[in-house]
DNA sequence: GTGATAATTGAGATTGAATCTCAATATCAA
DNA sequence: TTGATATTGAGATTCAATCTCAATTATCAC
């Protein structure tokens, strides 16, 4: 059994939730997509699919994904929300490319430490962060224009 | 007059509009906030005052204000937009207290610095960026769990 | 098994922020 | 004054997201 359907399962289990065939076509679609993804996005590809769901289902089951630490919410500042998963992939911020919307993951050491050392001086007890760079990415900023 | 009329009429002149009285009353309620403030907030402050406006002016005009860099758009991640002030407020990322959703800003030099190396090691163009790190204000902690 | 109890589903209604429409009005330049 | 253009607001519309509720399904105690 792959690791997010043990701890999708368990996380269920207990909450005296069951592991319904419906939640189990939502897991799968959700962890088959590498990036990122919107719940409708994930709707239409299991309609393709002629797989039966409802949309209340989809954002029922994405919001426990969510609860039991598999998915995040991210926010790009569109008009609905993006998940990510979360297991298998540590932390990590994002840099947006303001022309193509690519979306490039990134990690930094230091960045962890700087937090860290923020919360200290502003005597907050921080416990996740995000941080979002925007700006122009290589692809888009050509080779011409260095 | 104030520096943010002479930049809002500046620039809406130089885009061939006007300085209307709607235009103007949304731009005094909104300069007349500290802190930060939904659209719909504004919307009934201003007929609470008594004077005309439409949703419709309010949305456009706040549009106008972002486009011409006295506002930008934060978002914590509710179900709507937040502005805030740019103007005599230098740049700045967020602390969001879970428990009572107070927002407390704060500024970092290091901050400055690490995105540059970022955006460098990335060979990404960065043009602004957004910190926010969510957790527990010190006065929801309380003293007694320090 | 049987029946009580509780969880689950989905079609469609509802919400709520944000945007759009369009006819009426205001403003500007010549 | 005239014609071109910008502006406004009431209400309609959009769209993601949530909610409702009757029908269905699973689980448990006995």
């Amino acid at each position: 059994m792959r690791p997010e359907e043990r701890i999708f399962r368990n996380f269920l289990v207990s909450r005296d939730l069951r592991f319904t065939p419906e939640r189990e076509v939502v897991l799968q679609e959700a962890f088959q997509r590498h990036d990122h993804f919107e719940a409708e996005e994930l709707l239409s590809s299991i309609r393709k699919k002629r797989k039966r769901t409802s949309r209340a289902t989809i954002y029922r089951t994405l919001e426990l994904l969510v609860q039991c630490g598999l998915l995040e919410v991210v926010d790009f500042g569109g008009s609905s929300q993006h998940y990510e998963h979360v297991l298998g992939h540590q932390h990590h911020d994002h840099l947006v490319c303001e022309r193509c919307g690519r979306i490039i993951e990134f990690t930094h050491r230091k960045l962890e430490k700087l937090k860290e050392r923020i919360c200290q001086e502003m005597d907050f007890d921080g416990r996740f962060h995000t941080l979002k760079i925007f700006g122009i990415c290589e692809r888009c900023r050509g080779d011409s224009q260095r």
